[in-house]
DNA sequence: CTCGATCCCTGGACGC
DNA sequence: TGCGTCCAGGGATCGA
């Protein structure tokens, strides 16, 4: 599952691989993860793709109009500009089960393959996205703007100043802060897990309550953790890989994600698995001592028979 | 403001 | 082997 550090190693594969080329065409198949899916058609033909870099879990392929003219890979390598207001950008959001990479035009179509671009050097960029909870669209000018203002602080580059003032603004339970992307883009359910652990916080734990040391052990945390876990090209859940189609090492450094039942590393105690925030939490119960009014006894989670609803039939 | 619930979607794990 | 069921989870949305 793309968090900040598996969407950082496909950006860094991408910037090698493509930055530079030119577009040439453009194929959609499902469009649904697409935010305007005409728009991909009409403008991204004869566009170049200057640079790519990540933001937050997104993936931006800046673009630059043909006039231009192609850049070279060297150039770009000298030019760490932030993206501009002004700039045009195709994002992409891996979802869950997202891929992008390039691809030889010989290569047969992976399924769930729903875009190609050919490039100029004849090879196809291709998104392929089985469960398409990933998104794409074509931004440019305020429109990017606006979206990219949405998302809160990268977790590696907050100030301990401003994570403390994101944090205690609210008074929501920490797991919940640090999954929201408009406090700190990029972090997603592992490395939240991670870091908690790390940090020995519970994951319930109201947010504002937290003391300063604590807030800044997490920060200090969190931001080690998701380096490592770049250093390492992430965390290889289910089908995760790289632009080049190689596996993350980081899932065999995993402290508390998906260990439920495990011992804890630090006291041997049996990690833990709660839902908050609508999402599983693992974590220790010793080493991350429940807040008052939340209970750590076991609840034997009652199974219970959710729906069974009829499938909404919603193809397109 | 914050919460849980629901929905989107498919593949894989698991039970029988 | 095959079928049904559950589960994974990022994000949007809705009602409490």
């Amino acid at each position: 599952m793309p968090e900040l550090p598996e969407v950082e190693t496909v950006a860094r594969g991408l910037q090698s691989a493509v930055a530079g080329r030119r577009i040439l065409t453009v194929t959609l198949r499902k469009t649904d993860f697409i935010d305007d899916p005409a728009a991909l058609e009409r403008e991204l033909p004869g566009r170049h793709i200057v640079r790519v870099e990540r933001f937050g879990k997104f993936m931006l392929l800046q673009l630059a109009a043909a006039t231009t003219g192609p850049a070279s890979a060297y150039e770009l390598a000298e030019n760490s500009q932030p993206i501009e207001p002004s700039a045009e950008a195709l994002l992409v959001h891996l979802g869950m089960t997202g891929h992008l990479a390039p691809h030889f035009a010989e290569q047969p179509l992976a399924k769930h393959t729903h875009v190609t671009f050919v490039l100029d050097d004849g090879r196809e960029l291709r998104y392929v996205d089985a469960r398409r909870f990933g998104r794409m669209a074509y931004l440019s000018g305020a429109a990017l703007a606006t979206e990219l203002e949405r998302f809160g602080a990268d977790p590696l580059l907050v100030t301990r100043e401003e994570f403390a003032k994101r944090v205690h603004a609210s008074r929501s339970r920490i797991k919940a802060l640090l999954l929201d992307q408009t406090v700190l883009r990029g972090v997603g359910n592992i490395y939240a897990d991670e870091a908690l652990w790390k940090a020995r916080i519970h994951p319930a734990k109201i947010g504002a309550r937290l003391a300063p040391a604590e807030l800044e052990t997490l920060r200090k945390e969190l931001r080690k953790i998701l380096l490592k876990a770049i250093e390492l090209r992430g965390s290889s859940i289910s089908d995760f890989v790289d632009a080049r189609g190689i596996p993350g090492d980081y899932q065999q450094h995993h402290k508390v994600y998906g260990r439920e039942g495990e011992k804890c590393f630090r006291c041997g105690t049996k990690i833990r698995r709660i839902i908050v925030a609508g999402r599983s939490s693992h974590f220790c119960p010793h080493c991350q001592p429940a807040p008052r009014g939340v209970s750590n006894a076991r609840r034997h989670s009652g199974r219970k028979t959710k729906r069974n609803r009829p499938r909404a039939t919603s193809k397109r």
